[in-house]
DNA sequence: GTCTATAATTTGATAGAC
DNA sequence: GTCTATCAAATTATAGAC
């Protein structure tokens, strides 16, 4: 296995996704990662907090690469993000509705009560949102709009993992996938031009296409 | 001011949203509602546990009239849903980014960890679902279809609650009200009557009925 | 019902030998 | 770097006087 610390990252970034911030303990950490209660302290003199933030921040780059993965083989950005979804509710229940997104718990707990932590998870969420309008404006969508897509689809996808989680049930990440999709395909240059040959000048909101429900 | 047990599970849900479960004790409970730690364990026998699950089913409730509050002097659903998202934003703004939705943060705490506690989360989030649904059945939605508009739309307006909370900035929530009232006008039967008129068919009348996956 | 005192455990954090 | 022992404070929970 790894080193020490990369034991502790790693095994405090899987308790952080499924119980939170406050109900980790640094005893629980160390026993579970297998690794010296001095050490912990050893790598990070900070306590607590500083190896919050670095979980944190590492959870962001692996999940980004797990975006990556899903995306760069797709055929395209509508189907990319579905991908996303579908697969996000598979591992949902596999692991029994235990992993979802790794810093959400997290997110919310630190909100209001640490402020540098609740800037590691602003952090790692703007460079989702980031990740994810580079992929929208290579595909050709306008980079306002791309944006707005990015932070909707990332909020669906968090809102939708709490339902799955509190109700135990994948439909959430489902709908909220193919509605994701649907929004994507509605801003896709294809489409654009599609509702401005329908109905010329200049539209406000775009014709949304019928809501697709179903799978693939 | 009411009775001691009302302080505490009114005091007890402002911490919750706040701060979570785990993050709030019980001795600052009973400091903050200016209740006997005492009367704490004589009005819960069961403890913090017990103590927790009545919070989040009262703060469902409050939350509930709140909705009720909202959608019933708007002149339509579309109307309605986005006004939620706006007013909510305001009050996101007027707290300092410190109250959103009173049981997210418990939701994915207890999510993993005390499965009566979930549960108790699962069935707040299914009453509000079933409000939304049945307003926009009132509209004339079809009821599946309402349905999924109604958990996309907790959905969004959770996971915004949490990026707006995080980047301390309201734009997700405004995103998001935007999105929901698009989707809604959508299936409003005047929006599905137009999309008919644009393209006959025999799926004009009844579209095609959702899956259910989990739930009713 | 109220209030105090306290038990039993766990928490984050430190000291120091090796 | 590792490991043990321990600290001070906080946690949930209980006992019992009033």
């Amino acid at each position: 296995m790894a080193n020490t610390r990369e034991r502790i990252v790693t095994t405090t970034a899987e308790l952080f996704g499924r119980q939170g911030y406050n109900a980790t303990g640094l005893k629980q950490i160390v026993a579970m990662a297998q690794a010296p209660f001095g050490s912990l302290y050893h790598f990070f003199p900070g306590g607590k907090e500083q190896l919050g933030a670095e979980v944190i921040r590492w959870s962001g780059a692996v999940y980004a690469q797990l975006l990556a993965a899903i995306f760069d083989p797709a055929p395209d950005v509508a189907t990319a993000i579905e991908d996303f979804f579908t697969g996000a509710a598979a591992h949902l229940q596999e692991t029994d509705y235990a992993d979802a997104c790794p810093i959400a718990t997290v997110a919310l707990e630190v909100a209001s009560t640490s402020d540098t932590l609740r800037q590691a998870t602003a952090d790692v969420f703007g460079s989702w949102i980031a990740e994810l309008t580079e992929r929208f404006v290579a595909a050709g969508i306008e980079p306002g709009t791309a944006w707005n897509l990015a932070v909707n689809a990332l909020g669906a996808l968090e809102g939708a993992f709490m339902l799955s989680r509190a109700m135990r049930s994948v439909e959430p990440v489902e709908l909220a996938g193919a509605a994701a999709r649907a929004a994507v395909e509605a801003a896709l240059p294809s489409a654009v031009a599609a509702a401005a040959g329908r109905r010329p000048g200049p539209r406000a909101v775009s014709p949304r296409r019928p809501r697709r429900v179903g799978g693939h």
